[in-house]
RNA sequence: GGCGGCGUAGCCAAGUGGUAAGGCAGAGGUCUGCAAAACCUUUAUUCAUCGGUUCAAUUCCGAUCGCCGCCUCCA
């Protein structure tokens, strides 16, 4: 049974069934032209992990992922060049595309633009405004959050001595809002002066939350399974989200509730504001792999922050490359009539210890040991009088179950070499059946320049790719 | 001010009321022409500090110190 711990919200206090073997899912991801730094990416990869493991469970998985076009530089920016927001996001769009397979997500069943959700957003909006828990002022529309008791649910905010109150952050005069906590659904523009979208109550742009509401609810219903993101959004976004949309249904809006810790890098958080984050693509221009990458960001559970170092970078580098010797090793392993340990029993334990883990509210950490433990324990028994062919076979299975949730094994090498490389491996071979060792290591110096690294085992040689 | 999180070996970290997973790095060894890979051994009498509860706490409670976040565009 699948397990989602740490709850947040009054909602789930209870266990909800994830019903009919289906999961809907959505996640919000950033603003189409900002750069994500890799600290987004944490939140993306585990939105993937999340999919693929609900997948491993049986599920069928319906993912919405939200890359949000409404943003008014975007808006203003593509006027002024005269182009569409279309155009003006693709670009941006496919270099964020790139960055996202590029560390082995798979792609989300939707990736909707909210600019093409407009009616969605204004029909929830029309229907607010007809139960009272919206209304109009000075031509904008607003969110009534007196109408709706259930405000800060999510995030356990409490209004008493906090926003409404004190903070200095709020000027109350500046927006003819009956409550400063009131955020804006519809955002008047005069009729000429700005691009907006017509709408019954007037021409304007959406409030910054009901494009979420909008979507999620269009491609998986009014309630949906799993809403996740960033910690961040927490509040207000995910607050409001649920304004909105349980404001306008009446019902539960998401069952659960997952939010992604921040990265910290050195100890301090990443943020744009701070200055201090880089991208995936600053991360691979310094030589580092996208699979150490994602391990390194699945390495510690979505809900901890992590501290992102180097040494820790270089670390999931080493790792990542064991976990492809292994693959290999087995792959290739000779196969032995009598076996050291009972693999089967190996095998069993460890895909129970990894599911286990991951039930455990996507405990990733716990599930890489179990991972680790088996590699070793194999390992031992490889090196030792060898693997029984159903026990390669089973360990073989073991890892691409594995890898069908975590997607840091890589693809596999292909086996075969092309003819000039065959030949210099051959003719290396040779040179060392005559123990001609200055002229064997040339050729591996040589192969090694062409990516290609030897490894001398006493039943012939390995190669694999560097 | 309101709300929340964290502090475990050199680094990244899991975890539990009964006495510390896993990975990386380090040290020694096996194997090997060398290298690489792999294996074996080894690295926290201790989980920020101080109290309390308990037969027993790293795990529960309280206090203290330190770090981080949300409340404001960012995942």
């Amino acid at each position: 049974m699948l397990r989602f711990f740490n709850t947040l919200t009054r909602q789930q206090e209870e266990f909800h069934p994830l019903e009919e073997g289906k999961v809907r899912m959505y996640i919000c991801g950033p603003t189409v032209w900002n750069f994500a730094h890799i600290g987004n990416f944490r939140t993306f990869v585990f939105g993937d992990i999340l999919r693929r493991y609900l997948k491993f469970k049986g599920y069928d998985v319906t993912h919405v992922f939200n890359l949000t076009d409404i943003d008014d530089r975007i808006i203003n920016e593509a006027a002024a060049r005269g182009i569409s927001i279309d155009e003006f996001t693709a670009p941006y769009i496919q270099y964020f595309w790139e960055d996202f397979d590029a560390l082995g997500n798979e792609r989300p069943e939707v990736t909707p633009r909210a600019t093409h959700h407009i009616p969605e957003m204004i029909d929830i909006i029309s229907k607010l405004l007809e139960n009272g828990h919206a209304y109009e002022s000075d031509g904008s529309i607003y969110y009534r959050i007196t109408a709706f008791p259930d405000y800060g649910k999510l995030s356990k905010i409490s209004f008493s001595g906090n926003i409404t109150g004190g903070s200095e952050r709020i000027d109350t005069d500046k927006y003819e809002k009956e409550d400063a906590r009131d955020f804006a659904l519809w955002k008047l523009v005069g009729e000429d002066e700005a691009p907006g979208w017509d709408a019954p109550f007037g021409r304007g742009r959406p409030g910054w939350h009901i494009e979420c509401s909008g979507m999620a609810m269009k491609y998986l219903g009014e309630t949906l399974d799993i809403h996740a993101g960033g910690q961040d959004l927490q509040f207000p976004h995910h607050e409001n989200e649920i304004a909105q949309s349980e404001g306008s249904t009446g019902k539960l809006f998401a069952k659960y509730w997952i939010h992604s810790e921040f990265l910290k890098i050195d100890d301090v958080t990443m943020s744009k504001s701070k200055g201090n984050f880089f991208t995936f693509r600053d991360l691979r221009e310094q030589g580092y792999s996208a699979l150490a990458i994602r391990y390194l960001l699945l390495s510690v559970p979505t809900r901890k922050q992590l501290n992102f170092t180097f040494e820790g970078l270089q670390g999931a580098e080493s790792t990542v490359e064991r976990l492809r010797n292994f693959r290999s090793l087995v792959t290739d392993a000779k196969t032995s009539p009598v076996s050291d340990l009972d693999v089967a029993a190996l095998v069993t334990k460890a895909l129970a210890d990894f599911e286990s883990s991951m039930d455990d509210d996507f405990n990733t950490a716990a599930a890489l040991a179990a991972v680790h433990d088996l590699v070793r324990e194999i390992n031992t028994v490889m090196a030792g009088k060898g693997l029984l062919t159903s026990d390669r076979d089973a360990v073989l299975e073991a890892i691409a179950k594995f890898d069908s949730v975590l997607g840091i094994f890589g693809e596999q090498d292909s086996s075969v070499l092309d003819a000039e490389i065959e030949a210099l491996v051959e003719e290396r071979q040779a040179a060392r059946r005559d123990r001609d060792f200055a002229r064997s290591d040339d050729l591996r110096d040589l192969l090694a320049e062409k990516g290609i690294v030897l490894e001398d085992t006493k039943d012939g040689v390995r190669w694999k790719r560097k």
